[in-house]
DNA sequence: AATTTTGCTTAACGGTGTTAAAAAAACCTA
DNA sequence: TAGGTTTTTTTAACACCGTTAAGCAAAATT
């Protein structure tokens, strides 16, 4: 009866394989393709044998989901560690946290539930772009009013004051249980919004 | 015959009521729970006469999406116009930005895909919380070789640094096609960690 | 009044996640 | 090896989803 060994043995290799196909379907069609029965049929089975390896399809992109979190805490930690000064770790920290973000876009948006497949129509609607172009516009006098003529410059000037509040507006929503008071996320706005404008200003 | 106005008033009012209850829909359940059938029930007709309102489910999405785009230009349009000075016309449109984005969260989750619906369980993950228990700790030192004691100011810088950083990923992942490249996103990176831990350091 | 046009519904197709029953395969025992 | 038990896998079904085509009934036109 030591046949109950390998069963575990190929039990296991089922999930992986599961795991395996779900990944490889996302990688190429994105999380919107990933379905039960597609994942069956990559592993030559039927549906309802998942079942017997995951609870739901929830559980499948929680498994996911928890792997992107170890990858990302692993890689932080590893940032850290590497410097001893308190200032160099957190630098290292956030770019390698940044790093993380940018090369496993995958896990990315389902750990922070960034949906790819929206307002790709951007500039189908006038009045997006003429936002961005409102914002460029009053960043470009801004600019002006300093020695800065570089289009380089602008360009990141503009995606730092973009990326602060789009950063803090997205943290908001998604972490609705535990997300800052009105009077905290004011008052990083203004700060980080200050700090910009000074910066600029030289 | 003059009831083709009569016609024409009447078919306009139809495209309202699905949109309203749409909306009443999105506002109640979410994003997720907005489906054609629904929205058929709640104006009291079958599923196909939609389509005769619009060209399909994404043809709302995208009505909705315009909408927010048309408030967001709005507001911001009108924030810079009570101000003459750059610096601070500057200041009014990124908070108007914010307010519009803390205040009409389903919008803005449409607009930029922020989808609200996944990692609620990420106390669950334990690797989740570690991320930001590292990231904190190193913050803790940096900020104790100043003068800084606050829990409050702690915790504002906090989410400075996770601000920019997330919102500059979630910008790459969402504006894929027209993003930035990979020297521009390490320069805005750079810049903004240093500044933010230089303004630690006082 | 008969006919055309319009508005709406029913039915259907292919897809989704998920569950229960049926079938097939493997195993164990006699 | 034969028969019965248990495990594994599949089929069928349910309730949804977006979407389209056909059918029906009411309204408008001739």
């Amino acid at each position: 009866m030591g046949t109950i060994e390998r069963k575990q043995r190929l039990k296991e290799e089922v999930r992986c394989r599961i795991l395996d196909a779900s990944w490889q379907i996302v990688q190429e069609e994105g999380w919107h393709a990933l379905s039960m029965r597609k994942i069956a049929d990559a592993i030559e089975y039927t549906a309802p044998i998942i079942y017997g390896y995951f609870e739901n399809k929830d559980a499948i992109l929680r498994e996911f989901t928890q792997r992107g979190y170890q990858i990302l805490s692993k890689t932080v930690k590893e940032a850290r560690d590497q410097h001893t000064d308190p200032a160099e770790q957190m630098e290292a920290m956030w770019l390698a946290y940044w790093d993380f973000g940018y090369e496993h876009q995958a896990y990315y948006q389902l750990m922070y539930g960034v949906s790819v497949d929206c307002c790709q129509q951007e500039k189908m609607i006038p009045e997006a772009e003429e936002t961005l172009n409102l914002l460029n516009e009053t960043l470009g006098k801004l600019m002006a009013q300093s020695k800065h003529r570089e289009q380089e410059d602008h360009c990141r000037r503009f995606y730092t004051f973009w990326s602060v509040v789009h950063g803090l507006i997205s943290l908001n929503i998604v972490r609705k249980s535990s997300s800052l008071s009105l009077e905290t996320n004011r008052s990083i706005l203004f700060e980080a919004i200050h700090a910009i404008i000074a910066d600029i200003k030289g």
